[in-house]
DNA sequence: CCAGTTCGTTACATCGTTGTAAACCAGATA
DNA sequence: TATCTGGTTTACAACGATGTAACGAACTGG
């Protein structure tokens, strides 16, 4: 069985083209009888619409595309979960591709490769320049998720929390409990890494905020923010540098800390205390449950979708910046006594 | 700047929209010359094809929907990333539909909402009942993941792994380590829930094979495979039942039970040991590590995409039906001493 | 030197939809 | 009866790309 088109609908119905189309687009001037025989005609030939005879004419394509790093991380599938509910609601379709961070791929994403077929994107770039940005030519709206790119002023949307606020709150909890030799999970060599600078940064300033001395034999490196990477830092922190506590710059990597701190028969909260950041769902399950910094998942992914909806609806304005709240999940990671509930900040 | 067309090029080149045409699609007769130009005019202008029409002009969009329940189980998000990377050696886009696992969605996924903007679809359904399969019109070709639908021979392709067998082993491995009130979390009441079924038949048959006698009050049943439901089901299995082992269904239920049984300070594996199913990374990292069933999911997505191809390019032999492999992960949740390395079977 | 082949290129129709503008057909008004 | 009005319907031309068939030009061979 062939799809039929608006043609043969209107054969069936003995009216024009046009009316049947009139009749999908619910156009007000059709009369109810003519309505009701083109409605039985699409009901019987089970008609749908061609969407790519639509965009082409329209212009527009209704799908937009999410490009994260990897949806294997919870905190991008969590993410992605949100915009798709987000764009639903727009009546949005959203197609995923995943970069794997590598800049190549990345670059790929912003060069348009599926331009045309994509009305806009929203983009969680890790690997980014802001000269790769520079390049890009602006046919396709798009919003960036997470870390800004590049130091200077970006033409593009952004959605993003304070990192250096969270982060420091963060490590300022650890202080605030007595810890004075807090290490850091997740700091990269490579030369971008926003988040990891800036949540670097909140760590600092913390540290010196409460008077602990920085060591920076503390802060351990890693290649990228999975269990693994977690698991292995946190054993070279055990092994040289004797900390009391733990500030993870992703939950991933502080699971995986965990993991190493129980296997070698680290008392957590006691002996070491671990906080995260993302709050993933794994985090409240895990025993003990992780701390950690809540950023609004839902809200970062309505606002990019608003954002990229008014960019398509003709907004040109500058650059938004919007900042989304965040909380500071306190679980028994950190909770020796079992005090003190959430607190929301920012 | 407005989106350049073939037209645009072809005035900067100098010669017809199809010469360019042809130079885009790497038409054979083209003089060197010729396409030089015409390259350099696509160059200059940075043309890009328009898909829509393309997709027009040619009944294809390149695009597949993938449509499972809820990225934010671990599961379906690591089966994403594999469907997504072995369509992407096809050089299709996938585009990802949550059903929520909720019957209604589903309908509507299979209803073919998009139709005419995807190609396929790779279906892993919850709520489905093999009536609203029946009423389907054919025109997208489909390929089932997970269990099958209805009981009867299905019209569609189906990828899947052998519950029954799976669930048989993991159940034995539990009874040959001297468990003998193995409970099981994970079954549902609604009226269509397959896999779980499928997955307490194997215990039940591996209950009998070891001759362990069946306790109705070890099965805890659930809402959703969810975290939070393997908690609770825990909770109730250890308020009533006194268990020394627990199968559960997935391993986001066992997470969850896990975290029950550490809160409540029962030892595992010791006092009680944990089997789940899926071999997700957080269980690769929980404490103890989980022990589970691990399907092999890049085989999976890549068989699907395969059994796709095939229908895209005119197969119409009947249904296939894939069985792909699993292996049983033996970690520490189910190890008191240490012992055997994993085990390959079926 | 002309018919028969190539090769490179082109005009045209087409995919299914919708915006535009014009045609149509009541019934109301002059 | 002729004109106007307003709602209803229609023909036609796009949107951008590509398959088809046909074209001229440059060859081949008799």
């Amino acid at each position: 069985m062939v799809r039929p088109r608006l043609k043969d609908v209107a054969e069936l119905a003995g009216v024009s083209i046009k009316t049947v189309s009139n009749v999908v687009n619910d156009y007000p001037h059709v009369s109810d009888e003519t309505r009701a025989r083109v409605a039985a005609a699409i009901a019987e030939l089970s008609y749908r619409p061609n969407l790519s005879a639509r965009s082409l004419r329209a212009g527009r394509s209704g799908v937009v595309a999410l490009a994260v790093p990897d949806l294997d991380n919870p905190y991008f599938a969590e993410l992605a979960t949100h915009v798709i509910e987000a764009a639903d609601r727009r009546g949005w379709t959203v197609l995923i591709d995943q970069t794997q961070g590598d800049r190549t791929k990345e670059r790929v994403v912003i060069s348009g490769i599926r331009d045309h077929l994509i009305d806009g994107l929203l983009f969680s770039p890790l690997a980014l320049t802001g000269k790769d940005l520079a390049g890009r030519d602006e046919r396709t709206p798009m919003v960036l998720l997470g870390e800004r790119i590049g130091m200077g002023r970006s033409p593009y949307d952004h959605v993003g929390i304070d990192n250096v606020a969270a982060a420091r709150a963060a490590t300022l909890h650890l202080a605030e409990r007595g810890r004075r030799r807090i290490a850091a999970i997740g700091v990269q060599r490579t030369a971008v890494a926003a988040t990891g600078r800036l949540r670097l940064k909140g760590y600092q300033q913390a540290l010196a905020e409460a008077g602990v001395p920085a060591d920076p034999s503390l802060v351990a490196p890693v290649a990228r923010w999975g269990r693994a990477d977690g698991a292995e830092a946190m054993s070279r922190l055990l092994d040289s540098g004797a900390p009391d506590a733990v500030f993870c710059f992703n939950d991933t990597l502080a699971l995986g800390a965990l993991r190493t701190l129980l296997k070698r028969g680290c008392e957590v909260p006691g002996e070491v205390m671990v906080m995260g950041f993302d709050d993933i769902q794994d985090g409240r399950f895990a025993t003990p449950t992780l701390s950690t910094v809540a950023p609004d998942k839902a809200l970062i992914a309505q606002s990019a979708v608003d954002l990229l909806a008014e960019r398509l609806s003709g907004g040109t304005g500058k650059a938004h910046e919007v900042c989304v709240p965040h909380r500071l999940a306190f679980r028994e990671s950190t909770d020796v006594l079992g005090e003190e509930p959430s607190r929301t900040l920012n």
